[in-house]
DNA sequence: GTTCAAATCGTTCATATCGTCCACTGTAGC
DNA sequence: GCTACAGTGGACGATATGAACGATTTGAAC
């Protein structure tokens, strides 16, 4: 149970490290001293303060909240997502998320990191144990509201140039789509996600309708081998100026039939590719 | 995000600093003190006093809510939410419905307003023109990014009981499920959702690790006679203290084969059965 | 043990908020 | 018209807060 420190306790109050430091110098809050003089606020301290002043929580998230984690003494931060997505509580991933991102870590290092390692992890959990399959439902779930919460905290100009991607028909996996948009906003395009199981048709009328300038399909479940050849026909016939992406890890099997369709492996190189239509159009 | 300071609320809604101090005086809006004494307003309390009181909000954007102020510009109430939908822009839709929602409609009622009308012509569009599917997911994906927004602004205790739910296998629709999670969080229970093509296995998995005083189905696709009769079996088997709600299109099919297992219709209907749970704890 | 980046220290200063008082507006009753 | 009253917005000196600064401490890597 790792004390905190003024600048934790302000960020979880959503009050200024200089109010808390005069707090604890004035008295109003107890802190230890260590050697070197910096303040050392125990659990215990934190949670009697909050209850005293009746003062609001800015982010419980911070503190690892819940009473109950608190009496066990469980270390803050210690969690990984994982930990937390089969804990099935969904505001506190989001705000793991919200605080690593906070914290300076991109969306696309999210993805390629801790979320990519979670639903992996998850899927292994799939194949072992019968409840596999409620514990990935729920975290799917859980993800994409974190990951909603993210996209709509960023602002995305309405000039910005188009993206539009989707999932293949038959796959019905949800999330890693809803990643790529998600990145893909964060980068600068406005993305236009048409989510699971959608046909070529659907995303041939997304093109015409966008004229995006970068297309992306996320294929996760293995892909029928006429299914792949009409992808990647549609892909090749797309004017050289369209930069087609595929990922995922049945991406393979569309992307290898054709070149002039960049195979991507990780959500931060998705992000440099976006990055640089970006910046090119900037330039 | 942070607490706001009445100077903040003050000018999003376009009054002056002293009335809304005297209106947090007079308890009519509910703000924290700081070791200090200056007042912090939560965002959902704030979200709370514009909802109850109508009161207009001049500037959304101090909130922290952009799109509204783009919603409201463009002379609201002329534009439907299928219309917006259909333009395909995400923060529009959003904007959309969070004005709504700010300006007293229950997020149960907008699902079953303009967000069950709009859904409904993109069906028929679906069966019309040759771009409905293009247009259908895409309008999923904006209306799953909005719901969550709304979601995530609801702050249900961790202590309220909880009701877990998904769409049985097979049925592929990612939006009715979500948002009868939604409107139960609105309602004050935690909502633990498994989403689309989900195993009855998984709900029962689910069932045992959560403990619910509500299990909700959402069934949209037509559902074959075996797994209709598979759920209904489990449903039938739930002690008679958890109460088992079924909606949705194909929903008749599994409500129908046993009583003790209710039919429901509407998402406001849905939020009755939450309140009528959540108040009989309370009392 | 040394080195180094990150966190925290104590201080200062501009700004935000406090509580209070007062002038103004609209409305209801007479 | 007049008064009483209730709500509003603005102004005031006093206090609280938040951001910045260079100096010091800390923890981890080598």
């Amino acid at each position: 149970m790792r004390p905190l420190s003024p600048r934790d306790l302000a960020a979880a109050l959503g009050v200024s490290e200089s109010s808390l430091k005069r707090w604890i110098d004035s008295g109003r809050i107890v802190a230890a001293r260590t050697e070197g003089g910096h303040r050392k606020i125990s659990l215990v301290e934190a949670v009697r303060f909050i209850r005293e002043t009746g003062a609001p929580v800015a982010r419980p998230e911070l503190l690892d909240m819940p009473e109950v984690a608190i009496a066990q003494g469980r270390a803050i931060g210690r969690d990984t997502l994982f930990d937390v997505l089969t804990g099935g509580d969904a505001s506190a991933a989001r705000g793991w998320l919200l605080s690593r991102y906070l914290g300076g870590t991109s969306i696309a290092e999210l993805c390629d990191g801790p979320l990519r390692e979670a639903m992996h992890r998850l899927g292994e959990l799939w194949h072992h144990g019968s409840d596999g399959v409620f514990v990935e439902h729920r975290a799917t779930d859980t993800c994409l509201q974190a990951l909603a919460h993210l996209r709509n905290m960023l602002d995305v100009s309405a000039e910005a140039p188009v993206a539009t991607g989707a999932t293949p028909q038959d796959d019905p996996y949800i999330l890693p789509s809803f990643m790529a948009a998600t990145v893909i906003a964060e980068a600068g395009m406005r993305a236009v996600n048409l989510g699971p199981d959608t046909p070529v048709s659907a995303m041939q009328h997304a093109f015409v309708h966008h004229q995006p300038r970068l297309v992306w399909i996320s294929a996760s479940a293995p892909i029928a081998p006429e299914r792949a050849r009409e992808l990647a026909h549609w892909l090749v016939s797309l004017p050289e100026s369209i930069i087609a992406v595929v990922g995922g890890r049945a991406g393979a099997t569309i992307a290898m039939e054709q070149p002039g369709v960049r195979r991507i492996d990780t959500m931060v190189e998705l992000a440099a590719v976006v990055a640089g239509i970006v910046g090119h159009r900037a330039a």
